[in-house]
RNA sequence: GCCCCCAUCGUCUAGCGGCCCAGGACGGAGCCCUCUCAAGGCUCAAACAGGGGUUCGAGUCCCCUUGGGGGCACCA
């Protein structure tokens, strides 16, 4: 396959979510596949819907995702610039250049005149509603001498009125459509700036770009672009229509509401708040490419793995339920798989968040013991906080082991600091065999036992391995700790 | 209302006419392992939306119905 030129075109007008990330994976994949590049391009061209710090937090969470571009604004390009609103001139030629050919015309109408219009299609239930036509008809020599003459307008784009429109999606087929049903769109607005249907096409033209992969809330205008494309009588790229993110339930778009519930849950549709999640950019990824990627199996994969088995044949068409346990699925088995090195890099900053000191000798000892209870980052510290503070708070309650009393749970506990004192160090192996003895010769449970030594230890009923953890909490403070515990329940 | 797209287990999907009494993954249930919680291993339940065609043969091709989604702006 020839080196494949993708883009990935947000506007600056929200939040970067899921499925721009599912899109740009997409992008990247192919251009990484074949040779190729991957573009960022900023479309701006809606200046009343312009919200800033968009673009920064689209660049943020590409590169979070590891999904860098070759080309983009602010990494520049033999093709730029790569943000819409500084090529207009680029725009008023190639729209002036239809216009000459005949494929495109200045209107003159008023937004009034255009909405009263519309009402008036509206009320007589017509098939389709839309632009009338009015300055379809004028003279171009008539209109251009207005337009010379500063009158206000836009350039719409001359739509053939009959006949058919065949575009061609790779996933879906041939698309036909009437051209009835295609209206005579704006593709210059009055202020000068082009609309999507214009910029669009000119910029992937002019930055040489080989397949379009975008969302399929396309579709209704694919065959309008496509006619304009055919218009330049440029060579057209090769269309992608990606299904939209459904909620969870499989019922309806992903939308404000349900952005807002899953933040309730302790997720999140938004790539940036990721991060902050616990989420490591391995795990959103694995995710984001399962749906609309049918992989045929194995379907844990690094970003390399997926470039290498990626192919645009296997995408699917089909809208996809959001599912959010998968992700946690997915986080923890890449959370499993890093180094010890790396995930210990990886949580050392949400300890330091919670105000607790790390040193990296001991997080390094720390982190094969939790590593595979991790769904996400940040619970290094519901199963980890504890070999970095000094004291523990247990709760009495859960220092009496089951089947036990207070009195009885003291006992044991008593027991147990007399073994552990005798030992020259906790080491996993010194402290374990001792300890099993007298599980044995005490007729209790290694669980009872073992319970209550953790409660204490830890100050908590679930840890990791309870031997690994003493050993590296310490002799001084696993003593220390013990017999705070049997204090405790001795007051009981 | 009109136009367009989609349709296999609850969810993501494999299947591109016979290899499918439909495979994998998440989730669920059970068992094993076990000092807790996980991880891991094994097993089980779970789907071709409905109806017509085409064909020797249909989950796979065509049509209709139904359901879902998207779109009807000087927004993208």
């Amino acid at each position: 396959m020839k080196p494949a030129r993708t883009r990935m075109a947000p506007s600056p007008t929200g939040r970067f979510h899921l499925g721009s990330a599912r899109t740009a994976l997409f992008d990247y994949l192919l251009a990484r596949k074949t040779g190729g590049q991957f573009i960022l391009r900023i479309e701006d061209t809606d200046q009343k819907r312009f919200v800033p710090g968009a673009e920064e937090e689209i660049i943020r969470s590409l590169d979070w995702l590891g999904l860098t571009p070759d080309e983009s604004p602010v990494h520049g390009g033999p093709y730029g610039p790569y943000r819409q609103t500084e090529r207009r001139e680029i725009y008023q030629y190639y729209a002036n250049l239809l216009v000459e050919k005949g494929h495109a015309y200045p209107c003159f109408c008023s937004p009034e005149r255009l909405e009263k219009s519309r009402q008036e299609q509206q009320a007589r239930k017509v098939e389709r509603v839309k632009y009338d036509g009015l300055c379809r008809g004028i003279d171009p020599d008539e209109a251009a001498r207005r337009v010379r003459a500063g009158e206000k307008h836009v350039i719409r784009f001359k739509m053939p009125q009959d006949g058919v429109t065949i575009a061609h999606d790779h996933l879906r087929g041939d698309i036909v459509t009437e051209n009835k049903y295609i209206d005579d769109y704006v593709l210059l607005k009055s202020d000068g700036l082009p609309t999507y249907h214009l910029a669009a096409m000119v910029d992937d033209h002019e930055m040489k770009i080989t397949h379009v992969l975008r969302g399929s809330e396309w579709l209704p205008t694919f065959p309008l672009h496509v006619n304009i494309v055919r218009a330049f009588g440029w060579e057209e790229p090769v269309w992608i229509h990606l299904s939209v993110f459904l909620k969870p339930s499989g019922k309806g778009k992903m939308s404000k509401r349900e952005a807002a519930q899953a933040i309730k849950d302790g997720y999140s549709i938004f790539v940036d708040d990721m991060k902050d999640l616990g989420y490591i950019p391995e795990g959103v990824l694995n995710w984001i490419a399962l749906m609309g990627w049918g992989v045929p199996e194995d379907d844990v994969m690094t970003l390399d793995q997926m470039i290498e088995r990626f192919s645009i044949d296997s995408l699917t068409p089909s809208p996809a339920a959001v599912n959010f346990q998968k992700l946690d699925h997915f986080n923890g088995t890449h959370i499993r798989l890093l180094t010890t090195e790396d995930l210990s890099a990886r949580i050392k900053p949400y300890f330091a968040a919670a105000g607790l000191e790390v040193r990296d000798e001991t997080l390094l000892k720390v982190t094969p013991l939790i590593r595979e209870r991790l769904v996400t980052l940040d619970d290094c510290l519901a199963f980890a906080a504890f070999f970095f503070k000094e004291d523990v708070e247990p709760n009495p309650e859960e220092l009496i082991a089951k089947g036990l009393d207070a009195k009885q749970s003291a006992e044991v506990a008593r027991r147990v600091y007399q073994i552990l004192e005798a030992q020259p160090d906790l080491s996993h192996e010194r402290c374990e065999p001792p300890l099993r003895a007298y599980v044995e010769e005490s007729g209790l449970s290694a669980n009872q036992v073992f319970g209550i030594l953790r409660v204490a230890a830890t100050g908590q009923k679930v840890s990791p391995p309870l031997f690994e953890s003493l050993e590296i909490i310490g002799k001084e403070k696993v003593l220390k700790r013990l017999q705070r515990a049997i204090e405790m329940l001795e007051r009981m």
